[in-house]
DNA sequence: TCCCAGGCAAGGC
DNA sequence: GCCTTGCATGGG
């Protein structure tokens, strides 16, 4: 990796592959452009990525906010190798090769996991596009994600005007209690179990949401979202149905270990695709 | 048309 | 504690 004023260049590409981060469900603020790069965007900051065969270039004004974003100075190699002898990883990881688990921010996190639940991933996208357009900064060619601040003004008839549907007082809701004071930084001193008890105590942030949020935003790796595509893999993984979901997010942290984090998105991003 | 989506809240037991 | 039901919306 090499950093530079308004790019970071990076030469070995066996651990990233933009096209992996991007699609592997972590992330909704993004873009394909014509050209093949993909614009990528964060609170208020943006970057675009070119990738070819052998190098990918992320050109942006603040180089150091995206070398963490992108968790470019964890080693993942190391993470693959501990996980490969693990039920059905050698052949996610094969395919997700490229996936990183992205650094985001915790509000950002915490309201666009709650727009996921029950719902698609185009439909996520346009939610959380309309949310930036109608209370996010103008940045000049782009919007910010809006601050707590400016979500606590609005009310739940506010977020179903923007397609929010049934999740529309859960927003309204949560963003008055993070403007209130309910305390999003010091869930980083936690492990992922208190965490999730944590943050399901705000409307509209249950188990599974929580477990995103601690992973996509925290980067805790002792947590493992279970959803309708993880069920997938349990039934696979254990082989047979459960309809606990609490008991099969602890069988699956207990399968695969201190990196469940990890194992859980290349587990997603194979099942999810193929 | 019907089914489903990175589930959650509320209520019953 | 666990289980069931209702839920807005739009893509496939």
């Amino acid at each position: 990796m090499t950093l530079e004023k308004n790019s970071i260049i990076i030469k070995d590409l066996s651990c990233f592959d933009i096209r992996h981060i991007l699609q592997c469900g972590q992330i909704f603020r993004f873009h394909e452009n014509d050209d093949g790069s993909y614009t990528v965007y964060s609170l208020d900051k943006r970057a675009i990525v070119k990738q070819d065969e052998d190098r990918a270039i992320i050109t942006t004004d603040d180089p150091d906010y995206f070398v963490k974003f992108f968790d470019l100075d964890r080693d993942y190699t190391k993470i693959k190798e501990n996980l490969r002898d693990k039920p059905f990883m050698s052949e996610a990881i094969e395919y997700g090769s490229g996936i990183r688990i992205l650094n985001q921010d915790k509000w950002e996190m915490l309201i666009s996991f709650i727009i996921s639940a029950n719902n698609h991933i185009p439909r996520i996208k346009g939610i959380i596009n309309r949310l930036c357009e109608r209370l996010g900064e103008n940045m000049g060619d782009y919007y910010a994600f809006p601050t707590p601040e400016k979500m606590a003004q609005m009310d739940e008839s506010f977020y179903s005007s923007i397609g929010a549907g049934y999740r529309a007082p859960y927003l309204a809701s949560t963003a008055r209690a993070v403007v209130d004071g309910f305390d999003l930084l010091d869930i980083e001193n936690v492990d992922g179990n208190e965490g999730n008890k944590r943050l399901c105590k705000l409307l509209g942030v249950g188990p599974k949401v929580a477990d995103c949020i601690l992973l996509f935003a925290y980067h805790k790796q002792d947590v493992f979202p279970v959803d309708t595509w993880i069920k997938k893999v349990y039934k696979d993984v254990i082989g047979d149905n459960c309809s606990n979901n609490n008991a099969m997010r602890k069988k699956l942290i207990d399968t695969y270990g201190e990196y469940s984090g990890y194992a859980q998105q290349y587990l997603f991003f194979n099942k999810r695709e193929n």
